[in-house]
Parts: C-alpha cells; sequence; structure tokens
DNA sequence: ATATTTGCAAAGTGTTTGCACGTAA
DNA sequence: TTACGTGCAAACACTTTGCAAATAT
C-alpha cells in the first residue's frame, strides 16, 4: 500500500489514522508514526499507556510524554476521539465514524454499538437554547463472561 | 419539616438526600449532615470541592478526605450519582431519577434534560450479549451566553 | 462499650509542562 | 536552516489510604 495516496473509489473513513495524517500533510516523526499505527485498528478503545506500550514495540525509545503530546494534538486535529464512558484513564478512539459505546460495568470493557444517531439528534427540544454539537451514549452493562461469574 | 418522617402522599424521589439517609437508618455525624445538606437542592452538579466549599460553610472543621469517603459511600449506596461526561473533577448529582445531561463545550456548564429514557431503551438489539444496565447519554453544544461570545 | 467515622498527611494515579536537545522539511 | 517535535524530570490536579483520636449508637 503506497502511504498518501487516496484510491478514487475507497471511503475517506477507510484510510489508515496515518494515512489520513500523511494526506493532512501532518509533520511526521518516526514517534508520531508510531503512535499512529499503535491506533490502527477497528474496535480500539485504547489508554494512553496502552497507546505507549504498543508505540514502543515499534520504536522503544518514544516516551509517554510525547504519547500524551500526540494523543493530545489528534484529538484536537479531530483525527481522534476521548470517550466519555470512562471515569478512570481517559480512553481513544480512532473511529470518528457516528457511533456509540456499552460499557461492562464489571470488567470495563468496551464494545462498539452502532445506533443511528438520528435516534435522539431528532429532538430539538432538549437545547434549553444550547447550540447542539454531538450526542455521546453509554450503554452499560455486564459482559457475557462477567454475567457468568456473578 | 419532621426529618425522617415520610409523609404518605409524597412521592419518595420528594424526599432531600439528607431525610432519606436518616429514613435509611444511616449512621449520621455532624459532617455526614453538612455534606447530605450541601447536596441539597435540584438541578446540581458539584464537584467534590464545591460540595467540600458547601460543608464547610456549615461545618468549618470537616476535611475533604471525609468529603470524599461520604461522597463515595453515597454513591455505592445509590443515594448519589457521578456524572459520566465530565472529564476533569468528577461532578455529583443528587437527583436519582433518570434524566440525562446538555453540557456546554466551552464553559463546562451542565443542565439537566429529561429525555425519555424509553428512546433507547427500547432496543435490544445492540446488546451484543450485555446484560443491559443503564444508558448515560450527554448531549454537548454551547450554552447560549458562550454562543454570544464566539 | 465498641464499632465506625474523622482528620491529617502521605502516597497514589493520571496528565501536563519547562526547557535543552534533536530533527523533518 | 529553523521552526517544530521530543525526552526528561519535576510539577500538577484529583483521589485514596493508614492510622490515631474522636464519636454515634
Amino acid at each position: 500500500m503506497v502511504p498518501g495516496v487516496m484510491q478514487e473509489h475507497s471511503q475517506p473513513e477507510a484510510l489508515s489514522l496515518y494515512d489520513r495524517l500523511l494526506a493532512r500533510g501532518w509533520r511526521m516523526t518516526a514517534q508520531r508514526r508510531a503512535v499512529s499505527r499503535a491506533l490502527d485498528g477497528e474496535h480500539l478503545h485504547l489508554t494512553a499507556d496502552e497507546v505507549f506500550a504498543r508505540a514502543q514495540a515499534l520504536l522503544p525509545e518514544v516516551s509517554l510524554a510525547t504519547i500524551y503530546n500526540t494523543l493530545n494534538d489528534l484529538v484536537a486535529m479531530g483525527e481522534l476521539r476521548e470517550i466519555a464512558a470512562a471515569r478512570g484513564p481517559a480512553r481513544y478512539d480512532p473511529n470518528m465514524a457516528p457511533h456509540h459505546h456499552l460499557m461492562c460495568v464489571d470488567c470495563g470493557a468496551i464494545r462498539d454499538v452502532d445506533l443511528a444517531p438520528a435516534d435522539l439528534d431528532l429532538r430539538p427540544e432538549p437545547g434549553h437554547g444550547f447550540e447542539l454539537l454531538a450526542v455521546d451514549v453509554t450503554l452499560r452493562g455486564r459482559c457475557p463472561a462477567c454475567a457468568d461469574d456473578a
């Protein structure tokens, strides 16, 4: 695969994070390449530490501070989103397509859920004068594995 | 108003947090009274520090550690909930009736929203085998004040 | 009387920052 | 060449914890 070359017929969303960053002309470094590759994949909801571990596997000298810097930059650029669901360490999701999350209250496992956002966005009522920008939905429950244990 | 005496015709939700705690036979101390009174009111979404400030106004010797202990106890008891929306310091909501939140992306102000939970709960589909327990909805937008500034 | 709660201060997480050095463009 | 990214270590914000003294029941 040739980085930076967009195929005419592919959906833009199909590009990897790394390719999207190149396409944007983002100043590329070994560290940023390691981070963006660490975030490659579907249904990923990694913490900064997990991204760090994956990035280190690709580039052992990378530092945690750089992981944080890069994650923050990506979020500010709109190429990554911070998941609202979790209380502890922040979790990051490279899938910018609209979707929501289902989180296990016992083990913290997160799955993607493709609820039609229309279910909620259609309601102009609850605005209270707010200009509505986004709707975050987090479903909470017990995953099959934890349900068995209980 | 007589604490601990439940009126036959009032909805149980109408009791103040303090009264609910008494009714439950919770071991009451000056500190816990100060905290539960600090949380009295509608549409409150206080941080631990804010609860601390309000509790100090009622009982100057109260400590922040006790605020945290008490808030955690109340959450564990199901008498208080931690709002998922916020990233920084945790925010606590004494209103246990089902409702959601609308948060200003600029100033962080939070308002309650009474979306019918049925809008989402009706969908058995996205369970992926999970036993669904709750649905958190956070609407994000710009509040009237911040919209004017921008 | 005694099991529980409190306060303090210290430790623990998770994240950010200042600054000298390194490097992509 | 130089504006920008990186690494380190220290600082930071928030929360939890261990233990001795205080207290509700």
